[in-house]
DNA sequence: AACATTTTATACTATCAGTATAAAATACTA
DNA sequence: TAGTATTTTATACTGATAGTATAAAATGTT
């Protein structure tokens, strides 16, 4: 991630906090990031493509999030799993955005509405594979339809509370109200098969989010070419962390857990530095990979 | 309603529906109604104005819709309530307007943001009040629970649904699932009373809602001074159904049942007539009236 | 017919998104 | 270090739009 660019984002994203993304314009973005005109034209065609920039960054950030809180947990366990989909109301409550994961913001612009139907989904796909970690495999075929209504009884329950109160209410308890539903519901959901939610539909929505798999030639090539660009200017820990990383990839048999684990030093380790945002990429496309070995290894879902 | 006033919000409606709200803009409307830039102002001091009226006049809709529906019906009847909870869903489609009843529409005016919300309190406190006519008084205590949870679950659902086929799905199929979630998570609830919507947030909930309550006296005198100025230009209809609604009001033991039924008879004669806002507006009161005797005489919700 | 109002046509101000460009600053490289 | 490439800056411009102002014309009322 560039300098400038992270400095607009930043300036941009404290201004949407502040007075709400209509209400800015790109003068006060530029005014408050101390740049000119040009240079903001230089790396966003639009105050839009700002805005979607900002989304993707706080989406990275939540999903390292849950990802850290993971490690070395049970996936079974229901306690992180509430802490996990807490994360997501704290992060859009700090962020100002509860429009990021409404169900129908209805944007003027086609493109910030696409991008923001295409967060909730993934949002709801990852609540998916959740369930299925706590409930087991046999959820699967109810997981969407548990994920959609809990979380549609989260996101209104919040702002119904907000409104009423006037403050945003700790999420957790909600969460955990909204689970409970869940599990209420669930035996009568597997007896009846009573939902909307089928394979079909499933695929329609994943198929709007779905990335294409990982390769483990792609992911050492990726990798190579990142350690190669390494310099004695980049300190020894990243150093290590990265060739290790490449070491163990390159193994037949490489150690999922030992990769997992070491993700989020790596991750952290290039924070701050040039080769953050490829850092992050190349964390991605390995969590990613690691995911894709789910089935087999029992790794969580985040 | 003024006719100009009606032809604006009719072109400007449609404007909304075919191009959305944002991609609207005043001259657009201006031209469309075939008016120029003063009237509009004349009418509006904004756009946003302009959109809060269209948005209260589809509420109305909505509500003569209801009222029409449940004459003559049984109020604990499911499948009124499917068809009745149904027609929001039709009307959104209609409109074009998720976002007016949408959970978290983030927008940049306070003003809209504020009427929207109201709109979606006013949507949930009707269906607090539809589930007790279903389930009875012990159903009190949890009705908003139960009314929150159910609309987010329809709202949500014909959103995924929606983005994953391309096309508006029947809300009735929607309905009645959730409602089925509702059904099964209700014995626990009344035992466990595991809520977040108790007394005193349903209570603030209410508050922004809140209408004076109606009473009789200022009712007939709005109704008489409504009489006082028909003329021979209004039709035999019109006057006749006014007058006699005056006249059974003024009766000590008025007719309930009889009232109600002249309702909707009553708010059509005036439509298209210089009387239709009005009109309106007293039909509104009379029924507000009604609702308040509702606990005794068991008249339906809407 | 006289008066009051609403509507129209038109011109104006102000804000904002986005484009264009030449000069200055900075970074890169041989 | 000198020279080249790039990024940034300052500035001016276009075009769209919200909203204001106003005088004349149309319409309605009594």
């Amino acid at each position: 991630m560039n300098k400038r660019k992270r400095q607009i984002i930043q300036a941009a994203r404290e201004l949407f906090i502040k007075q709400g993304f209509g209400n800015t314009s790109i003068m006060d973005i530029i005014e408050a990031a101390k740049i000119s005109k040009g240079t903001f034209y230089n790396h966003f065609s639009s105050k839009n493509e700002c805005l979607i920039a900002i989304l993707e960054e706080s989406r990275d950030e939540l999903t390292n999030a849950r990802r850290e809180l993971a490690l070395n947990q049970n996936p079974s366990d229901i306690n992180e799993l509430i802490d996990q989909i807490s994360l997501i109301f704290h992060l859009s409550r700090k962020e100002n955005f509860t429009q990021m994961f409404s169900t129908t913001f209805d944007s003027n612009d086609q493109e910030i509405k696409e991008v923001i139907e295409k967060h909730m989904i993934i949002e709801v796909d990852w609540l998916a594979n959740r369930f299925i970690d706590i409930y087991g495999e046999k959820l699967r075929p109810i997981s969407f339809e548990c994920a959609i209504h809990s979380f549609a009884i989260m996101v209104f329950s919040l702002h119904l509370l907000n409104i009423a109160t006037g403050s945003a209410p700790p999420p957790e308890k909600v969460v955990k109200v909204a689970l409970n539903r869940i599990d209420t519901v669930i035996p009568i959901l597997l007896e009846t098969k009573d939902i909307l939610f089928h394979e079909d539909i499933v695929q329609s929505l994943k198929s709007k989010i779905s990335t294409a798999a990982v390769s483990k030639e792609s992911l050492i090539e990726q990798l190579q070419g990142f350690v190669d660009q390494l310099s004695d200017k980049d300190s020894d820990r990243c150093i290590e962390l990265a060739n290790f990383l490449l070491v163990e990839l390159k193994k037949n048999d490489e150690k999922l857990y030992v990769l997992e684990s070491l993700l989020t030093s790596f991750n952290h380790a290039f924070n701050q530095t040039p080769h953050e945002k490829e850092a992050k990429e190349i964390a991605n496309s390995l969590w990613q990979y690691l995911y894709s070995k789910k089935e087999k290894f029992n790794i969580c879902t985040y």
